[in-house]
RNA sequence: GGAGGAGUGGCCGAGUGGUUUAAGGCGGCGGUCUUGAAAACCGUUGUGGGGGCAACUUCACCGUGGGUUCAAAUCCUACCUCCUCCGCCA
């Protein structure tokens, strides 16, 4: 969400990044007048309140000293339907205000380049060389299902489309992976583990941006106020919602595996096969808390927390800075890690990794006291997968396939499968 | 799921309808004293919104939402959370 003040006094840079985003104008419509509305409306109830309230002290004073105060209260009677109306009409404008604000995305920073789709994203950087194959390289499904280690099939009987059963060594390989990336962020990088709900409220779904404008991305639990996580993003991120943190606790680091949950509704067509699009998958997520001098550094350091995993593992990917149209509601800079995939001959994103600025924050109300300033300020909050679990198990069969249909163990996983090859039965 | 109890400031805790301020304590911060520290003493210390260049001023907030009243932390009501006991359960 943005400082409402901001947008009032800032309505040009607002429209400015709406237009940059390649969103409509449309949410701001009648903003300005509605902020006036409110502004007068506080105004007046506040004065009313007052009114009634010295009246009412009055009338105490007048009934302890024994005297009749009937005229008085006659008087103040007729200020409550009054006080009732503009209550109503602020509340109303209240909500609405709100609702306004919480339609509005971030404001992407003054180093995201300005473009309409994915094809103004900027590499950065390529890291590695996509391996020669002397045979043609297959598909991870074709792979897997070569290896018999995801049944597909009967996933979808379990559950539906977009489901996967990982069988034998290829659920070995899944968990692996998860251990080996929490291992080296909290060993190495300084995270603390958590493993928080899945199934949050909608206040933290609201926290973190996914309420109240994208609940069809998400599956909710019937007759609960319960929602599936899309990503650990939400309850981790929520772990100080409505708290004031001390500036010597920050930055904050946390990780965490969990599976994420997503409806994919729009995406009908979009990678029918295979493990890139599931409802259910498992990632790696990494959190953090910091302030807003320090948030930009900090999102260079966590990318290359996540690039990590991919550098140890010996995948070929590059890093892409996400262009204005490309960006993510809430993030005000996002890097893309694209992981390379043999067997679709392209890149494919593995991890995102988003500076939020105090966007969030201010939704969520995570704030932090300043040293030697008195007024709280809000947090930066950031977030990346440190990695997605099942694309990276997708890119290890891709990229370690042999041309018998074996595939290697990369060496860091190798301790955790305790075999060095997955071979055909 | 059933029965009972409880939610007050950073923390503990008083407060069953009013009379300038939610008492008191702890903690934090500043000061006095001290070579330094402790102790003692004095002062100070919540969040958010509105108005104002500012000093300042005003409103709201005692788990949350409604309600009663001239006036609500206090009364009514629904809900949420926690605790105790019973039942069920991995």
């Amino acid at each position: 969400m943005l400082d409402i003040r901001f947008v009032r006094e800032n309505l040009d840079a607002v429209q400015q990044a709406l237009r940059n985003r390649g969103t409509s104008l449309e949410v701001l419509e009648g903003f300005l007048e509605l902020e006036k509305d409110r502004r007068r409306l506080i105004a007046e109830t506040d004065d009313l309140r007052n009114r009634r309230n010295v009246l009412s002290k009055e009338v105490g004073k007048l009934k302890g000293k024994g005297e009749s105060a009937e005229a008085l209260m006659a008087e103040v009677r007729g200020f409550g339907d009054k006080l009732k109306e503009l209550e109503t009409s602020l509340n109303l404008i209240e909500d609405k205000v709100r609702l306004t604000l919480l339609g509005i995305p971030n404001i992407p920073h003054p180093t995201v380049p300005v473009g309409p789709d994915e094809t103004a994203n900027r590499e950065e950087r390529k890291v590695g060389t996509p391996r020669r194959f002397d045979f043609q390289p297959l598909n991870h499904w074709d792979i897997a299902e070569n290896l018999d280690i995801i049944d597909f099939e009967r996933a979808t009987k379990i559950a539906g489309a977009r489901f996967a059963l990982y069988k034998g060594l290829g659920a070995r390989l899944e968990r692996s992976l998860i251990n080996f990336m929490l291992d080296v962020h909290t060993r190495e990088h300084g995270y603390t583990e958590t493993f928080p709900p899945v199934l949050v409220n909608s206040d933290s779904m609201t926290g973190t941006g996914q309420l109240p404008k994208f609940r069809e991305d998400l599956f909710k639990v019937e007759g609960t106020d319960l929602w599936l996580i899309p990503t650990a993003e939400v309850p981790v991120t929520n772990i100080f919602r409505d708290e004031v943190l001390e500036e010597k606790d920050l930055p904050r680091y946390f990780t965490a595996y969990t599976p994420c949950f997503r409806a994919e509704a729009g995406s009908h067509g979009k990678d029918t096969r295979g493990l890139i699009r599931q409802h259910q998958f498992n990632k790696v997520e990494l959190v953090k808390f910091t302030t807003p001098e320090k948030s930009e550094e900090e999102l260079e350091k966590l990318t290359a927390n996540a690039e990590e995993i991919l550098k140890r593992l010996d995948l070929p990917y590059r890093v892409i800075t996400l262009c204005t149209g490309d960006m993510g509601f809430s993030a005000a800079k996002t890097y893309d890690l694209e992981v390379w995939l043999p067997g679709q001959d392209k890149y494919r994103e593995i991890s995102s990794c988003s500076n939020f600025s105090d966007y969030q924050a201010r939704r969520a109300a995570i704030r932090y006291r300043p040293e030697g300033r008195k007024k709280n300020e809000f947090v930066h909050t950031l977030n990346g997968s440190g990695l997605a679990v099942g694309r990276t198990l997708v890119a290890i069969l891709e990229n370690y396939q042999q041309a018998d249909g074996s595939v290697i163990i990369p060496e860091p996983i190798r301790p955790y499968m305790g075999v060095d090859r997955i071979a055909k039965a």
